[in-house]
RNA sequence: GCGAAAGUAGCUCAGUGGUAGAGCUCCACCUUGCCAAGGUGGAUGUCGCGGGUUCAAGUCCCGUCUUUCGCUCCA
């Protein structure tokens, strides 16, 4: 079995409605997507599967939804807008270009020995800038968010207020951050734009000796019950060269893409680094009391930071196999069910003698229960094709014993094994398939 | 941002200056009684975009945007 291309990925992308370029007709913008209809269910179906495992499998996780755009000091307090950006100079003879803080100005150019050969040392920031009010004056600037943590840092007192938390307590967070990358490659696994799944975890300082290993675990876990390969996933430790400079220890869950393993989500443990950062900076202490104890402490925080659109990227590429059956290929993506966009399909054998009108009926049915897709349209063996490409991992064929008996074929796609089911049972039958998924 | 290559139908591509093409896909009907490619008919393009050369440009030239690969970058 061949591994997967990227090709392959982006073509099926297009092909079948889930991820677009941007602004296609006019050209396209760099590293920006948009989800089709297959591809915007696929995210929320991740998104969802997330915020359940996090948020409500947890009785210490709250959420919230902060604002894309915040003060221009929370990002001084992060340290972003000092150490988000890197000046870079440029050889004006071989073009080869250098951080400016990582080399001799003076000295020749170290590819090619040309003197005095350098350019003016450009900032690049990361951060998107905009305006707010319709008068642009600097002090009216303000920075898309390149992260989503700072939302929640900066209202870590709002939440303790509010919400009878109790350290040790996490606060989750889904939304899109924004970084304007110099480059932008592997279709959406790095673009402009994208979406983050973060969590962070507050804890007694000491204590996060103990959350970071249970995190890491909880985390790797998670892929696992989204049904991703095991051989897929591995854990890549941060050396201390690697280390951001608010950072205690670093991991990354490493995903094997077509481009080789590169990092899907990170577990950080970030110390009180944020708190007190936000502490100086707005002049008001971000610490905590301890009900209990009357203890005052600023807490130790273990990050949980995932992006949602690599996810996305990693379930499709995951998911993807091309299968030879009697000389033909079956693409199929073999996604959880839980995440599948379409999850029942149902299809009837013919369309005469009123057999339609009773698939229509059953579609309707099961609209309550699950994500259907009705289709009458070529051969039966086409027709599961079809779903098999988009990942549907259950279809439901009605023929003439229907009338009889009020039975219907149910196939699963990994296996494309068909059992015959009363109609009245489909929704548990299928429930519990789904409830016992394990991906082979 | 640098270097190289590419961009023609939804997809994969052919088309080296003279009427815009193929296969697959898609749609309708027929056939099909459970795993694609059977029959009949049909739809689809300012040849990425802009300019230039020419009697004539998908084809040659320039610019531009996008994509891919390699640098650079990605706390």
């Amino acid at each position: 079995m061949a591994a997967v291309t990227m090709d392959k990925i982006v073509s099926l992308c297009k092909r079948r409605g889930f991820i677009f370029q941007s602004s296609e007709i006019y050209g396209g913008l760099n590293g920006a997507y948009d989800y089709g209809p297959l591809g915007v269910e696929l995210k929320n179906n991740i998104r969802d599967f997330w915020w359940k495992e996090m948020t409500q499998m947890h009785d210490n996780i709250v959420g919230i939804d902060a604002s894309i755009l915040m003060a221009s000091k929370v990002w001084e307090a992060s340290g972003h807008v000092s150490n988000f950006s890197d000046p870079m100079v440029d050889c004006k003879q071989c073009k080869s270009r250098f951080r400016a803080d990582q080399i001799d100005l003076n000295a020749p150019c170290p590819v090619c020995g040309n003197k005095d050969s350098f350019t003016e040392p450009r900032n690049f920031n990361l951060m998107f800038e905009t305006h707010i009010g319709a008068n642009r004056d600097a002090s009216s600037v303000v920075y898309l968010r390149p992260e989503t943590a700072q939302g929640i840092y900066v209202n870590f007192k709002n939440v303790v207020a509010s919400s009878r938390v109790k350290v040790p307590f996490g606060i989750a967070q889904i939304g899109k951050s924004f970084r304007n990358e110099i480059t932008t490659k592997n279709f959406i696994f790095r673009s402009c734009e994208f979406e983050q799944m973060e969590m962070q975890f507050f804890v007694k300082p000491g204590e996060d000796e103990k959350w970071f290993p249970y995190w890491r675990e909880q985390r790797m876990a998670f892929y696992d019950k989204m049904g991703i390969k095991k051989d897929h996933l591995k854990w890549h430790q941060h050396g201390s060269d690697e280390l951001a400079f608010y950072a205690k220890d670093a991991y990354d869950i490493q995903f094997l893409f077509p481009m080789g393993w590169q990092e899907l989500e990170g577990v950080h443990s970030r110390t009180d680094y944020d708190l007190t950062q936000h502490t100086k900076f707005c002049g008001k202490k971000q610490d905590y009391l301890d009900p209990v104890t009357n203890e005052r402490y600023i807490p130790y925080v273990v990050e949980t930071s995932a992006g949602l659109t690599r996810n996305v990227l990693m379930a499709l590429c995951d998911a993807y196999e091309e299968e030879e059956i009697d000389g033909d290929t079956r693409t199929v993506l073999h996604f959880h069910p839980a995440i599948a966009p379409v999850e029942v399909a149902i299809l009837p054998l013919v369309k005469k003698d009123g057999i339609a009108e009773m698939a229509q009926d059953l579609e309707k049915e099961l609209r309550a229960d699950f994500k259907t897709f009705y289709d009458q349209s070529g051969a039966i063996g086409r027709r599961y094709r079809r779903m098999d490409e988009i990942g549907t991992p259950y279809c439901i064929t009605l023929d003439y014993d229907t009338k009889e008996n009020d039975t219907v074929t149910l196939r699963f796609r990994d296996s494309m094994e068909q059992v015959r089911v009363a109609k009245k049972d489909l929704v548990k039958t299928i429930k519990e398939a789904t409830k016992n998924y394990k991906r082979k």
